[in-house]
DNA sequence: CTAAATCCTGTAGTCCACCCCAGAGTCAAG
DNA sequence: CTTGACTCTGGGGTGGACTACAGGATTTAG
């Protein structure tokens, strides 16, 4: 048995079965044909899903990772490069926007645990001005 | 002047007027009534959109965010400081997977970077395994 | 051989936070 | 009073990665 039905296949791989599907359409999995009822799936589908699942997981979108897929000869490894250099760059960058937001909120947390109950709530407070919340249904 | 039409609301808070009205649509503003004509917004929606918009920097939802706006008494800061926690786990976990996510790709990036470029790339090597592409249209 | 499971195609819906448009009404300046 | 800028309601569209469903064909287990 050298090739898969697309529900063996989905499970094979974990994912569901139009996710596989969607692939296809996006042209990241070919389409076998099926002049004699279901389709039949080589087996190196598996990996190949498992690579673009890989990927998402890395951070790379679809688009991407279709250009991943279509590079991945030796003489591309400059474009392939330069990708994932890109791609770092935007993690390094996603990743210092979460750690202000992280500094912001811990500041805040603190403040309001160590805040007076009868005073106003300082996270709503510094987000937010003062004059919130009367015109609210 | 003590009122705004929709489009000074909108430039005062800098924000698009389809963002008001989406707002309204969610609950989030009120919506004055407007038997003579035009709308009227009390300057105070000007701090209460601020807050919506600097609260979504810090990475809560509207959901998260209606939450927090209906709960700006003081009586419930407890619950405050639990949403506020729980979206510092949810950030905390995400700048892990985004350093993990980092470490890998720095990691392939320099092995691909010192490798002979008559083998096969490393970055699509370790991500993919061996088959790929073979079928790609 | 039959019934259940699986597959096919094609279309539509989901989530989130908006953005854009048409056609009609309203308001302010000159 | 006209002109142009603004607003109203209502609807549809966007993107990204799926998920769901309908109605029919096919395969497989018992």
């Amino acid at each position: 048995m050298h090739t898969l039905t697309i529900g063996k296949l989905a499970k094979t791989a974990q994912v569901g079965i139009e996710t596989i599907r969607y692939y296809q359409s996006r042209g990241l999995l070919p389409i076998p044909d099926n002049t004699s009822g279901y389709r039949q799936y080589p087996l190196d589908l598996v990996d190949r899903i498992r690579f673009i699942k890989r990927a998402q997981e890395l951070g790379f979108s679809l688009d991407e990772i279709t250009e991943l897929l279509s590079l991945h000869g030796n003489h591309q490894r400059e474009t392939i490069q330069q990708i994932t250099s890109k791609r770092l760059v935007q993690i390094s960058s996603k990743i210092i926007d979460l750690q202000r937001m992280q500094g912001v909120l811990n500041h805040l947390l603190t403040e309001c645990e160590n805040t007076d109950a009868d005073l106003p709530c300082p996270i709503i407070q510094s987000i937010g001005g003062d004059s919130l919340g009367e015109t609210c249904n």
